[in-house]
DNA sequence: GCGCTTTCAGAAAGCGCTTTCTGATAAGGT
DNA sequence: ACCTTATCAGAAAGCGCTTTCTGAAAGCGC
């Protein structure tokens, strides 16, 4: 069913229908309710293509990100999700199952939907040639009067964002983590590539440094932003030749975290009495493990929210809006003091 | 940029640019370079909406679920994505947070929007009145031409399906359940309208019925489908009059036995030592807790790539297909034999 | 070499709406 | 009673594409 068909119907012209229907300007009530009546009647579902290509406009907007399986995202999608349906907004996922090109090739779609804003979550990539074809997508995009709004990500990009304060939360529970009684540490670190990574690295370096502490080298081990990865590295970690033994480690996401919690029992190392163990970011999922993990904690759910406001709202001006969130240091039991000097358990394995 | 700007550039018609952009006749090498060339260089961006009204075709399709931050949905909608991102489809997503009212209004935002095919996750809920309502929405598409395919839902609703078997799962399971010993259970169980319930409950009563055991009035609590659902639901058992003690308790959802388990370790039973427990579905984060929990896994990513896939191939037929998903019982530490008679452990909450 | 089919480019007609512009009618001022 | 000013309905011009239809040119058999 047509507009056309709803108005012949009501018995008035196609603008009329299409005002009564969009209430955009005054029509007689008589009219309106006529209009409605015919449209009810007719079952009648206005076509959204040929509305946007009219107004010039669109109520879409899309949802970029690694992966939704993930806890992470799908954290911060829930948010996401939420305020759309709060504001009638609909929302376009995209999945780029971490792979660079993916994630241009979806701007570039939704430029195509010309959605009304495109949320990144989640760190992006190193690569110089990515960084420039991203770029390349999203700024005639802006220019264009689309609206861009990040997590996690800034680096050249104009565009707004919100910014968990991953050094900052970093540093609180290094120190935590130092008040605790740890001296030597041990990471389980992401993608060196991600700021996400750098900074969480950088913090966690500088609070313990105002302790005097540092990390000996081969004591930071790189792995995938993924379960497994954290497995991997907790495995390499325990597998290295590191002396002395860390009592403690601090893996940079919790869903590395929770495959190192995996590897260390299956290995035979007690957390926390053999090994302390703490994450970032207080994803749903720690909080059910034994013992559930020390992290910090970011509220993901309300940054998919902010994000998307921040996107939606108007802006004031040319300036990039910045929405620092804090993370709060959450002792768990999967940290505790650290475990008289050499323990055999460790060579156990 | 608009396609005509780009055919006047490179000095062809708007037809000629047209069809030179995407593939629909032969164009002379010559042409189709030019035409390429002309695009690349004006940075052209087709108009989606224009392509769709024009065409009468999108390439979108909806993804209706409860909520994406549920790891049941997530895991869902990442393989969804996933065929998604294959065959170049872009995805809307809906989250209804268990709203009907909401999950119609999608569904009449996904009509509006010409989505090529509409993905119903999860339960529908059992009220007449929304079943008539949402028929009314879905019927009128899918004799417009539109796809709908659904999860773990058939009534009333002529679409193709993806269904596991809940049934015969939870007999298995039973059946697994009853070989280790138990012979009294409890059930924490969801909201009694959803036909996966009353599936997981039947399948679950024939199993036991096999082996002439029944479940007891009042060791069958109910709770919302949720983690806290799932903690209520325990407690209530708990703190219950039923007698004697069941040995074994079966969530009818992993996200279920999550909240379950962390009110049994609160309480102070023991799982298994005091009391198995067992989940069904196998969301990935079951595997993680301590004890890992028996459950019926689902292949939950299958089934999103699956459910995609139905909605989008070409019906051979006016008949609706089925694709049958078998759950496979996995025996994980959360499940032992019986304990001893008597606990005073039961009581000591 | 003539009429035939075949190949491929361009003109133009929409796709289903929104929105300006125009005009009719009613209300108000003097 | 006449002119000016609101109100509000309708006509029509797009929005940016796809696709049919038309026609020109080229290839082919005889």
């Amino acid at each position: 069913m047509t507009l056309d068909a709803v108005a012949r119907r009501a018995g008035v012209s196609l603008a009329t229908a299409s005002r009564a229907l969009n209430g955009t300007t005054r029509v007689r009530e008589e009219l309106r309710q006529r209009v409605h009546a015919a449209a009810d009647l007719l079952g009648y579902i206005p076509n959204a293509h040929a509305q946007a290509l009219a107004s010039a406009s669109s109520n879409t907007v899309g949802l970029i990100c690694h992966d939704v399986g993930d806890p992470y995202f799908a954290a911060i999608a829930g948010g996401v999700m939420r305020a759309a349906a709060e504001q009638d907004v609909l929302v376009m996922l995209a999945s780029t199952f971490r792979e660079p090109a993916r994630e241009i090739a979806y701007v570039s779609m939704l430029r195509a939907q010309r959605a009304r804003a495109i949320l990144l979550i989640g760190s992006g990539f190193q690569d110089p040639s990515w960084e420039r074809k991203l770029a390349a997508e999203v700024t005639p995009y802006i220019r264009a009067g689309g609206r861009v709004a990040v997590v996690s990500r800034h680096r050249s990009l104009r565009a707004d964002a919100v910014l968990p304060e991953n050094r900052a939360g970093a540093a609180a529970l290094a120190r935590a983590l130092l008040a605790l009684g740890h001296r030597e540490f041990g990471v389980l670190s992401g993608p060196r590539e991600l700021t996400t990574v750098s900074d969480r690295l950088a913090g966690f370096r500088e609070g313990l440094g105002e302790a005097g502490v540092t990390l000996r080298p081969g004591s930071v081990v790189h792995g995938a932003f993924t379960r497994d990865g954290g497995y991997a590295a907790a495995r390499e970690l325990l597998d290295g030749p590191a002396r002395p033994r860390p009592t403690c480690v601090f893996a940079v996401t919790d869903v590395m975290a929770v495959g190192a919690l995996a590897a260390f029992r299956e290995a035979g190392v007690r957390v926390p009495e053999d090994l302390s163990l703490a994450g970032f970011d207080d994803i749903p999922l720690v909080r059910e493990l034994t013992p559930p993990l020390t992290t910090v904690a970011l509220p993901l759910t309300a940054m998919g929210e902010s994000v998307i406001s921040l996107a939606l709202r108007e802006p004031r001006g040319a300036r990039s809006r910045v929405l620092r969130v804090g993370g709060e240091v959450v002792l768990r039991a999967s940290t505790g003091p650290p475990s008289p000097a050499t323990t055999p358990l460790w060579d156990s394995c």
